[in-house]
DNA sequence: CCAAACGGATAGCGTGACTATCCGTAACCG
DNA sequence: CGGTTACGGATAGTCACGCTATCCGTTTGG
């Protein structure tokens, strides 16, 4: 396969995908001569799941890099996932000691129901950290009775989700289906969630709800 | 309260206040003279919101400036939330006729065993379509298995999220309150099913998984 | 009464994700 | 064998977005 059949086969202009080879989200294809090169089937792969990234999942370029060196070179999952999903995290962590410990003393808690125990310096438990404090900011701590709820059943989503990847053959195939069960998965769920508060939403309130969630 | 006692309770600069005002992010202040005004705690908290859907939400400046217009309108939360994560789904539907028709009997599928109807045209069902294309096109259509047990959970979740809002005493507070519940609680949500993960990939594969979404 | 702050308008900046052009070489077609 | 086309690679340019900096004339407050 040559430049111009990636291109049509991906959707993905010509110009773009030199773009990506540049900055190493593509492998380079074989060179034949010095300047004519092959692509195969893994090429077109890799450059549909970078779309896909990049599209649905939302990660920047360097996000993308990191999640492909990642996945090429077999890290362990929650290694390579520890990338955020285009800005739903908090980047600034400029809450102040008190509200910290506060959040800390919550997340501890559900913890501790779910017996889960927590690596130190978790950059999601960081983010729950200012995703409480935030809650909290702007007045609606009478959410924050959700979250263990929230919790229980992340856990029923895990246990789904090792499941439907736990019997793949190959280390690689399951490192794949684990990145993009986890991202596109993400967005999967966010629509499943937001579908299913209007349809409870229409049961509680009526045909035209004041609120969903 | 003033334009710098805002900056400095909000933490967000002058130059960007006036901006958001600009943009209809923020409401103005009550003008007490031709080029003087005043802003209350309503404009406060207002901006913390726009800071929290920007930075947190990971929203863009216009579908900001959706939501609280809605707000102010008092629209009913499902349209308000008509709203794309930055990023999470895909904007231009370049599926063929086949494959969507496949995508929706899935949907279709999923909706009779939870008893949802779907609205015609419903953005988030399009979303679906989408996404459910991308994990047959990517390869992973083993994965597919997984997303009615996502469905029967978002109703789970769903439930929580009705049952922590519906018992405010305002409709201004419910309407806030999903808003900030629903996009906010995405990324809770999706952290804590990061942290899930872990702890069930640890469980199953010991120390160092191989694998875990 | 005057320095500092104000609201409002306009122009500029930095980043990120492409995109267009150019170059010299290689492949394909008759 | 000659010419058109496509190729890989490098470089520079473009565009949208989210601010940010400057200027202006007015007004406040010590």
């Amino acid at each position: 396969m040559r430049m111009a059949e990636l291109s049509a086969e991906s959707g993905v202009p010509v110009a773009t995908i030199k773009y990506y080879l540049r900055e190493g989200l593509v492998p380079s294809g074989e060179l034949t001569s010095p300047n004519q090169a092959q692509y195969q089937a893994k090429h077109l792969q890799r450059l549909k799941l970078v779309r896909a990234l990049l599209e649905v999942g939302g990660l920047s370029i360097v996000d993308v890099r990191d999640v492909v060196r990642a996945i090429d070179d077999r890290a362990p999952t929650h290694e390579l996932l520890g990338v955020a999903q285009h800005g739903l995290f908090v980047r600034k962590n400029e809450v102040d000691e008190e509200s910290r410990a506060w959040a800390r003393a919550l997340i501890d808690d559900i913890a501790a129901q779910r017996q889960w125990t927590l690596e130190e310096g978790d950059p999601y438990v960081k983010s729950l950290v200012s995703l409480l404090c935030t809650f909290r900011d702007l007045g609606h701590s009478h959410l924050l009775g959700i979250f263990p709820h929230y919790a229980e059943i992340a856990d029923a989503v895990a246990l789904v989700d090792l499941e439907a990847i736990g019997d793949l053959p190959t280390a690689e195939q399951m490192v794949e289906s684990a990145v993009v069960g986890t991202i596109l998965g993400d967005a999967v769920f966010i629509a499943l969630r937001r579908i299913a508060q209007q349809f409870a939403s229409r049961k509680m309130f009526g045909e035209d709800p004041p609120a969903a969630g």
